[in-house]
DNA sequence: TTGTATGCGTTATCAA
DNA sequence: TTGATAACGCATACAA
């Protein structure tokens, strides 16, 4: 700035202003100082701004796992969010490790960024309650809050729960199986929640529970040949996976087993990934409005960060869909 | 610091020392310094630690999509090597998006990282020849550098035609569809030059190209029709596709005509995501080293970050690999 | 409308 | 081994 004053033959401060308040700066100096700063190559130097006005341009989500196109999508939202206010986004990456949560938490606070959207690998961290209370806002994104220390942003797991199950009866279908696991997560336990109460509406309708050790392609696989085993008679004819990586090895396993989708098995997914529209029997699933789930984040903690005093905590809940696809067609 | 400084009794300077070079610290005063910090819950402000040294902790990727599992997966390269050098690292997407891409690099400029990886969905942006020009390395990621200003790191994608071509023809096919496009792009182009070469040494072997507008499940869905529509006597026994999007799309448009995979077709894929072996019939690809694309780029940007002076810049090309599964195996 | 001066939180140099 | 002090580049209050 300082050689940028001296070729327009300015002070300092008239660089400035003409940076910041550009309506105090007589025309004909202001395109002075801005082809100085052209002729120049001038960028300013946001460090030095950031110290001097005490508020950083960015936030950060840290993510649960970026190869997961769950988080992608409410990154993306996070980012329109971020861009329109003018802000920068770090977008960050635990990898489900609760070491990289702390070291990415530690560094975002060294940082001072604007505010914090966090996917928890480990919701105890004690850094979580703390940032809040050293001024850094932090707000969660697919986890509840328990202690209303934070806003939150999460969607009806027992919902979409229901919204798969009663599909499939509609469709017909009366033993049906759910697969998911572990029922330690949240996640999976509600989605399972909700079955069984949709079950409740269905009197013929019969729910066998079929238990993985995690949500990937390889336990679906192991999932349909459980299912195969059983002798067509007593099979169940509909599966509700807890996520769309289960129902892709679950189909997987059924096609090369020779069982017919969705003849001789239905199947849900969730999460609606962008594979699951491309399967070889496009798959029905339960889908999450990610992008708004992001946009919405970002715009809460740009609420608190705004407000110095008395903000109050929010807890959104959004609503999941339905999208019917191949899967679940042409039962009876 | 100046509270930490009062609480323990010192100087800032010594708190500074206790914080960067504690050997010249007493113990017993380090020790007050430090229950001082932890009792205070002082934390490190980054944006002044930069001002004053001069020196940005973080790096940047700038990815080209966040949503293909190919960029998240250099992404953790890179994140793999800042983290080991204690560096953090920002990940922001351009979407594709030149005007993205450029309000980042203006962005990062700003913030004066230690350096920028990027994949440009713009090449002839001129930030990117002035950001190093500045002081600012860039290095490119699966993009050649024209002009010998950056460093970059690529795959050879004439290789990985070529040994898609031969794997194919050493099965025994001999009609073989290329399906990929648009031809203008030189990811595209290469792939279709290294099968075309590699067909010179496979004298029955006859190559088609079938044009795309896209790299998309459904452009892979649109040229799966064109193939079926042509008489089974002569229409090609294999496709090898300029992507696995492609590929999919061509899989499950096959399934749905009822043409058997890989007995009436078989398909080879490119990029090998994550999906290719969760398809319904498992799909052999072309595998690019993207860990390895990632740390080896970051580790040329933090050699070039190192050196005020001389830096020698670098272009390396790897090399990718045939993954074999069912949708190849069986052919004769 | 423009210029001057001060301080943001650190690090590093020098003196004690 | 420790303390005082000057920058780092910018934004702003205030003076001119």
């Amino acid at each position: 700035m300082k050689d940028v004053a001296a070729r327009a033959g300015v002070s300092l401060g008239t660089v400035s202003n003409v940076l910041n308040r550009p309506d105090r700066v007589s025309a004909s100096t202001r395109d002075r100082v801005l082809a100085a700063i052209g002729a120049l190559g001038f960028v300013r130097n946001e460090a030095a701004r950031h110290l001097r006005s005490g508020r950083s341009r960015t936030l950060a989500y840290v993510a649960l796992d970026t190869a997961n196109p769950f988080f992608t999508d409410v990154a993306k939202g996070v980012q329109e969010v971020a861009d329109a206010a003018g802000l920068g986004v770090y977008l960050c990456d635990s990898g489900g490790d609760p070491a990289r949560q702390a070291s990415y938490l530690d560094l975002l606070e060294e940082q001072r960024v604007g505010g914090v959207l966090l996917t928890p690998a480990d919701a105890a961290d004690p850094r979580i309650a703390q940032l809040p209370q050293r001024g850094t806002p932090v707000v969660l994104v697919d986890r509840a809050a328990p202690d209303a220390e934070h806003c939150s942003v999460t969607v009806n797991d027992v919902l979409g729960g229901e919204l798969a199950f009663t599909h499939l009866a509609e469709m017909g279908h009366e033993r049906i199986a759910f697969i998911g696991g572990p029922l330690g997560l949240k996640q999976v336990s509600d989605r399972l929640l909700g079955a069984r109460r949709a079950m409740c509406a269905w009197i013929e309708a019969d729910l066998t529970v079929v238990e993985c050790e995690a949500l990937t392609v390889a336990e679906g696989r192991r999932a349909g040949e459980r299912l195969a085993g059983v002798p067509a008679s007593r099979r169940p004819t509909a599966a509700f996976c807890a996520n769309d990586l289960l129902a892709l090895g679950l189909l997987q396993q059924m096609v090369q087993l020779g069982l017919r989708v969705p003849e001789d098995m239905a199947i849900v997914g969730y999460d609606d990934i962008e594979f699951a529209q491309a399967a070889a029997v496009p798959l029905t699933s339960v889908s999450q409005p990610r992008h708004l789930l992001g946009r919405t984040a970002a715009e809460l903690l740009l609420a608190e960060a705004d407000v110095t005093l008395g903000h109050e905590h929010r807890h959104l809940v959004f609503a999941p869909e339905l999208v019917v696809r191949s899967s679940t067609r042409h039962h009876r």
